[in-house]
DNA sequence: CTGAAAGCGCTTACAG
DNA sequence: CTGAAAGCGCTTACAG
């Protein structure tokens, strides 16, 4: 293994002097700069990053948190993986990925060896015991994800209750006035996952300020059941003319459904959803919707970190931030106006 | 921090003695182990993995290089992901997540810095330029894949001659002699991606030898034209009377091809496939199928890396290993056998 | 069975 | 502008 030495020797200057070019934390000569350069070049030499993380107590690694209860839809979870593996690299860090089921001890392990400098947390519950390990270790971190009481830890998410309006009025603009709400089970809001009831929340309140029906339809929790549930549920919509689906796994099953209940989008009824362009296009996915944005939400969560992890004990107040996020227009909402103000004139 | 020595003075001991209890290498009389313990216990004391990486030259840190070029189906790559870091754990070793495109370069990056003890690559193919990058640098490894040539690297993979074998012959006894092959695009070959032509060659000839006909219908690579392609390819079906599909964006779309075609399974024609457990759970998938296994084969090829790095340098030959997969009925496949003997009569 | 010493490969005040 | 020295927190021969 080549060290910093064998480059101080072969440049004929101190080990010092090397690290100074290495860091660049300090102004070398110009000259003595380029003979340490071509030593590096010449004997391919690399930093060692554990030597290097034992005198600078920074390991530039950061951990992400994600734990699969069996609830979450992985298909729209690994995204956001491979967007904070993106995002991290961007900023020079590696991701150590933590999957365990014990979350609370994995944290509790990272944080006490020192094997990285901060944490994302994905899939964040209200009253999330990770918040308090988060705490008893003291070590940064950031949610990805808007849980109601953050316990004074940074946070980042996808704006829900924006993104519910957006949907909503969308609907309304196009003379939609009764809806059905396929929305995730109730076990997600027993379990607090606080974007579900964020969504909804807003998806009402929007309705009701609109004057409009918003009919719930509880998407049931195994995948297996949604199809046929769904279906179900379209038949059985009345003189609703759209639905609205906050449920991935039921976004991604909603052609079965709809071809299993016979209807044509968007001559028979109208959908819109939220979910990914990635999720979009592995399930073929043709509804206007929202876009999750895993990229986006990724990027914000690791720079909010950076930023956290840089700022260190100076306790900069608890930074929120919701994205606001954009609508995809994919033809999949009827206008009815035409028909609707027909009658009138 | 709390450092070792600090658990000495505690303990009333010398550092070496912690640090022996510590790593268990060394016998230490039980008295004196009782008063480390205890005082590791008091101070909350964990080991600085830097400080034991730079000791040890063992980071206790595996990579797992996944490359996302826009041909995979995002879905069915995650849970092998995931199940690494579960088996990786378990071994007491972390796991990196390394998705940078370009993946020679993050080779050279973590092999030279020290990074991690050992790389797991997956997506494999023919000609993989990272094979080249893990020979130039001389790390351990092993694939999670099988390619024509593994240059001299341990390889782990489903056995997915067998596989396909398994699928061809349980049609064959249910009656079936005319078979639609739904399978990968001819891009995924071109690519070398190897796991497609050995599943395919295996079909075929294990059709010749049992006299079947076998037709290919070669699945579009992007995901939104695949109901529609492959409902289409069911229509024009002939006289085959079930489906092999191997390709998991089409066994996922499967449902919805179903639906457009209007037929129903196993009514109006069968259907295997190849997909694992979670797959079929996402997508509601109701077909019977050889289980792809992430789990096994994740666990199978950190065992065989972990190896590889005891055994160091000690060249022992090159490790191949192919998991034979199980099947699992879901009933979606007919019996004709009664049907076609009652004509013979 | 235990401890003093050297070393892993780097960085960082501190002199000069 | 450069270098000698100390230190990061551990482990591991080596004495005793």
């Amino acid at each position: 293994m080549t060290t910093i030495g064998d480059v101080a020797r072969e440049a004929g200057v101190s080990r010092s002097t090397v690290s100074s070019v290495l860091t660049g934390r300090k102004f070398v000569a110009p000259g003595t700069r380029a003979r340490v350069e071509l030593a590096v070049e010449k004997l391919n030499f690399t930093v060692n990053s554990g030597a290097r993380a034992l005198a600078t107590s920074r390991t530039m690694v950061i951990g992400v948190v994600v734990q699969l209860h069996g609830m979450e839809f992985s298909p729209a979870l690994a995204p956001f993986v491979f967007a904070l593996s993106d995002a991290a690299r961007a900023a020079s860090y590696d991701v150590l990925l933590m999957t365990e089921s014990d979350a609370v001890g994995a944290i509790r392990r990272v944080a006490q060896t020192r094997r990285v400098d901060g944490l994302v947390l994905l899939n964040i519950v209200d009253d999330d015991p990770r918040l308090a390990a988060l705490a008893a270790h003291d070590i940064p971190a950031v949610l990805l994800g808007m849980p109601r009481d953050s316990r004074g830890v940074d946070a980042v998410d996808l704006d829900f209750a924006h993104a519910a309006r957006r949907l909503v009025e969308h609907l309304h603009e196009r003379g939609h006035r009764d809806v059905l709400f396929a929305r995730w089970s109730s076990a997600m809001f027993d379990a607090g996952h606080s974007f579900v009831w964020r969504f909804s929340d807003a998806a009402f309140a929007c309705a009701q300020e609109l004057g409009m029906r918003l009919r719930t339809f509880e998407v049931p929790v195994a995948p297996e059941l949604i199809p046929a549930a769904l279906a179900q549920a379209l038949r059985d919509r009345g003189d609703a003319t759209a639905v609205l689906v906050h449920d991935d796994a039921a976004a991604a099953l909603m052609p079965s459904a709809l071809h299993e209940s016979g209807l044509r989008v968007p001559d028979d009824i109208s959908v819109v959803s939220l979910f990914s362009a990635e999720l979009a296009r592995s399930f073929a996915l043709p509804y206007t919707s929202v876009e999750s944005d895993p990229g986006r939400v990724a990027a914000g969560s690791i720079d909010v970190l950076l930023r956290r992890i840089a700022a260190g004990k100076s306790a900069v107040s608890t930074v929120h931030t919701l994205l606001t996020p954009r609508m995809v227009d994919r033809g999949s909402v009827r206008d009815l106006t035409q028909r609707r103000s027909a009658p009138v004139r």
